[in-house]
DNA sequence: TTGACATCGTTGCACGTGCAACGATATTGA
DNA sequence: TCAATATCGTTGCACGTGCAACGATGTCAA
């Protein structure tokens, strides 16, 4: 029997091409307007919703491995935008928190985040909510 | 006025999450069970539905920068699954094809990668069609 | 109390990647 | 014809990442 294979039309091959797309333009405005990697920005993004918070809780909430949230909290903390404060209770935690630098900057680029993401919503069309709902779908059974 | 922001539901990173979770998945598959990264991977499902063709040709169609390609190609070469012969008309193209080992080495991964398929698309379920449709809107619209 | 074990955050290391530069070859235009 | 320019594939380099190991701290059971 023949083979027939297009990768194309292969699931996983079209989302691995349509994220890293959508991630590396994403990445490259708020790299080039607030000097921000993809880790560094999802660590301001969870703190500001979560507030004071450990690298092992964002490790799990974010997807990140804890070797990333390590690093991009010592970069953070050295740019001043968030600080790094070992929990009283216990002692192998460290806390991570906004500075008020921080939270400025954050709300400099939700606006931007957000624009994007209506772009994105805008060039999906109908399909936007379709997308939605299979990712949750995919993150729901995992 | 508040600033409200969750990340959980920021579509780019829905999308790079769920992207990675599979590809890593997906990765893992074929590493240990063929010895493959995901660009010999690709390029492999390419040159079987392509023929011989040339580095140039696979970084277009194919997603990967060219320096990825060519040390795909090497390592697929060093391995015995693909060929590289200069174009006789055209000096600085090489041309990479299937050898006869390469082939049969891709035969079996086919059917793997359909498989894997299959399963996302049974954890999608009616959402398999939605999600194939909003990637490929994200594909024309780039 | 204390020893074994678990958890946290950091770090060393190997590796893959993106990007730019390079040599080699082709093409183009004067 | 030949100099300028473009294209192709490879490679050097800097950098980010995943993983494992580590020291420090906490927990638990004997």
């Amino acid at each position: 029997m023949k083979q027939e294979f297009d990768l194309d039309s292969f699931l996983p091959y079209q989302l691995s091409v349509a994220s890293s797309r959508v991630s590396r333009a994403f990445a490259e405005r708020y790299r080039r307007d607030f000097g921000l990697s993809i880790p560094e920005w999802r660590v301001l993004a969870h703190l500001v919703q979560a507030g004071a918070v450990s690298v092992r809780e964002i490790h799990a909430r974010v997807d990140l491995d804890k070797s990333r949230v390590s690093r991009a909290a010592a970069r953070l903390e050295a740019a001043g935008h968030i600080s790094k404060t070992p929990d009283p209770q216990d002692g192998r935690l460290v806390k991570l928190a906004l500075t008020d630098r921080g939270r400025a900057l954050v709300e400099q680029i939700i606006p931007v985040a957000l624009q994007y993401q209506a772009e994105l919503e805008a060039r999906l069309g109908n399909e936007a909510n379709s997308l939605r709902r299979a990712l949750a779908r995919l993150e729901e059974t995992t």
